[in-house]
DNA sequence: ATACTTTTTTAGATTAATCTAAATTTATAT
DNA sequence: ATATAAATTTAGATTAATCTAAAAAAGTAT
């Protein structure tokens, strides 16, 4: 009757995925606290139970690990959360600012069916609004390769491909400066002292970025 | 920080809105119970909080009435309720025995700018695939005058214009039998020793309709 | 290798929403 | 008008998700 993972739940899970980089390192109880606003108390509980309910594998004292069950569960997450993006900003007319709040409750309604129309009516996106990838319904991810915008070279460019850092402070400022997904970067200059950059966008503002700014950005070199 | 009612006290609201003929009438314990399927004493538990915090008033033993505030909030989730089934039809072609469930889950999605930009989304619809009232954003309801099927006489005729039954296997059996919202109907004759009746369907289709089936369908009388 | 620090877990409480069983109040039927 | 039935409330428990404070384990630095 009742689903298989309660709101709460698939909320740590998504954390455990992406705080292990998808899978590929253990997370300790202290950073998923961290990342969830909760104390490690509540943590540890949380993870006994998602560790009964096979999602997880949890050593005492050494963090937990996704398994392949919770792998699908948390991209199951992940592509709703991206598709309900990609419809706020594209049919509703939602600044990229404006839909992480929305889609982190969207991304928990519970209907397959929903998903598979919304997901047609929106043309099958293969990415969201920040550029990163929505999963499929099987839970493949077509990956593209992409650098920080920091480990880039100067007289190098690329496109912008996507932002990691997803906060509204963080995208307002990117609008401001006319940097937007698809964009064209021209690496000028990488300060050493600072790892800040000078780079020109698409070919018109010549800007400094800051070294946190160039590091949250991804772009796709190009020859 | 957090909203001012829980998902659960939202459905209390709303049931004792509905069952109080949108505040015209009280509410007792059990058949509170038993529209959220739930026992008297968790009702009895609920109401209490609900009035504490001023969206109905409660005598103990006398059930609940509605306030204005409360009768405000109800609106406001019936508001997103029926927006959402009109997406889902319009927009992701859900058929409309297909919506009710879903629309249960995303009314609860808390985002006054994201119900604004569906309405405009949706070309302010009034009515909702069942043929409801969609509230304004003020809670307005534009209330059309319209009887129950079962009390139409026979010669006369009208405009299907909602259902009062939402359920799939009512819907679905007014879809096969070619009723649909806007449909024509013509009372042919009526039983008096069942109620049922005998109908004419858009000038085509003659059909008996039993008295449950028309006492759940509502049209506009027609001179 | 031992002592100190940091991290993690355990123990015990709290809040929201529910339940069962018992007590109380209201309604009904002779 | 009183007994019985029905509806409602109270009392006491339970589960999920959280907390604080204390205990235990792991990591680190000399």
């Amino acid at each position: 009757m009742h689903p298989i993972l309660s709101l709460v739940e698939e909320n740590y899970l998504k954390a455990i995925y992406h705080l292990s980089d998808a899978g590929k390192s253990a997370v300790s109880t202290n950073a998923l606290a961290d990342n969830m606003n909760n104390k490690a108390a509540s943590v540890t509980d949380m993870i006994k139970k998602l560790s009964s309910k096979g999602v997880i594998s949890y050593e005492k004292y050494h963090g937990v690990n996704i398994s392949e069950k919770g792998r699908r569960a948390a991209l199951r997450v992940i592509r709703k959360h991206r598709l309900w993006e990609t419809f706020l900003v594209d049919k509703l007319n939602f600044n990229w600012d404006e839909v992480h709040e929305v889609a982190e409750q969207l991304e928990h309604i519970e209907s397959p069916l929903l998903i598979e129309k919304l997901d047609s009516f929106l043309g099958h996106p293969k990415v969201d609004p920040h550029g990163h990838p929505i999963p499929d319904k099987d839970g493949k991810i077509h990956e593209v390769k992409q650098v920080q915008l920091s480990e880039a070279k100067a007289g190098t460019n690329g496109i912008v491909h996507s932002v990691n850092d997803g906060s509204p402070k963080f995208l307002q400022y990117l609008s401001k400066i006319g940097i937007r997904i698809g964009a064209r970067i021209d690496i000028v200059e990488r300060m050493e002292f600072d790892g800040s950059m000078e780079i020109i966008i698409d070919d018109k503002e010549r800007v400094f970025i800051s070294r946190q700014a160039s590091e949250n950005l991804l772009i796709r070199e190009r020859p």
